[in-house]
DNA sequence: GTCCTAATGCGACCCGCTTGCAGTTGCATC
DNA sequence: GATGCAACTGCAAGCGGGTCGCATTAGGAC
């Protein structure tokens, strides 16, 4: 999960064109790697590495070291939702950001365009760019504040 | 680092009146206990519990049992920056929210009034209260906007 | 089909944090 | 001040998330 902050996110359509853009680069196209390129295609949300070895009975490192190539190209990026495993989607698919309620474990999906005002809010007072696409803006939903908050343990 | 989500903040003025609330909830104060709380008010800024037991000489474990303490007592509270262990605060002192470079890792210290107007527009449009006590807003300050982002493993 | 190296599986390991347990100690009571 | 007992501690093991080293396997260029 190390990777540079700002790689731009690379648009493709399908798991075809993640492998063409992969070999492009000079990398081979294993199984296992083709594997979790297509898993993350079929995946309808961010998943964890660990749920994706499970799934298709791969060793979590190679998950890994496949996920940090695919962050590497641009092909694919993770969030971290509250406490728990970094969870990965395809980054030119998907460029949502999310809203995350620590109460009840809730994610809300959101166009990138939805939370420019607040960028731009923030932006203008304290000279920081916020990207919740990595780390997502985290409080309690309207349920969870009224009070029923199902108190998740964190 | 289990504990309730709203626990309400105490207000105490140093480490003799923190130790009167817990025993006045039947705790009692051994001196590892005692050295965590005076090491909390010494502390000019966010702690993790780990730089607390090699500062003060006692096991990790016994220090988060102490951490966890104060915080389901309502007088500490923790904050995750980014990657990396959670970071220990005094919660009556100190109600501070705070802002986070993923560049640089730098922290913006700030009142939490200085983010209701975002509170404000986010908790409207979304209906989420957000709280940037426990997972601040994470992004990028100029200067690693700007691009010399100091590329950060994260 | 050969050959070379990228990628894999497997195991060990790291870090942050929790847990179980035997032993110690705070402190209420005498 | 001595006694008793549960709260607390140290220590060691364990767990989840993630990384790394290394011998083996297998892409794919030729």
């Amino acid at each position: 999960m190390t990777v540079a902050p700002d790689v731009p996110a690379l648009q493709v359509h399908d798991p075809e064109q993640a492998i063409e853009a992969l070999r492009g680069s000079g990398l081979r196209i294993s199984t296992a790697r083709r594997l979790v390129i297509e898993a993350l295609f079929a995946a309808d949300g961010p998943v964890s590495a660990s749920a994706l070895a499970r799934r298709l009975s791969l060793e979590e490192s190679s998950v890994y070291r496949n996920l940090e190539v695919l962050e590497q190209r641009g092909l694919a990026r993770h969030v971290h939702l509250g406490h728990g495993p970094g969870l990965y989607v395809l980054a030119g698919r998907d460029r949502t950001e999310f809203l995350y309620c620590e109460g009840c474990g809730a994610v809300t999906v959101l166009e990138p365009h939805e939370l420019d005002a607040i960028r731009d809010q923030i932006h203008d007072r304290f000279g920081l760019t916020a990207r919740f696409a990595h780390f997502p803006i985290v409080g309690l939903c309207s349920r969870c504040a009224a009070g029923d908050g199902r108190a998740h343990t964190h």
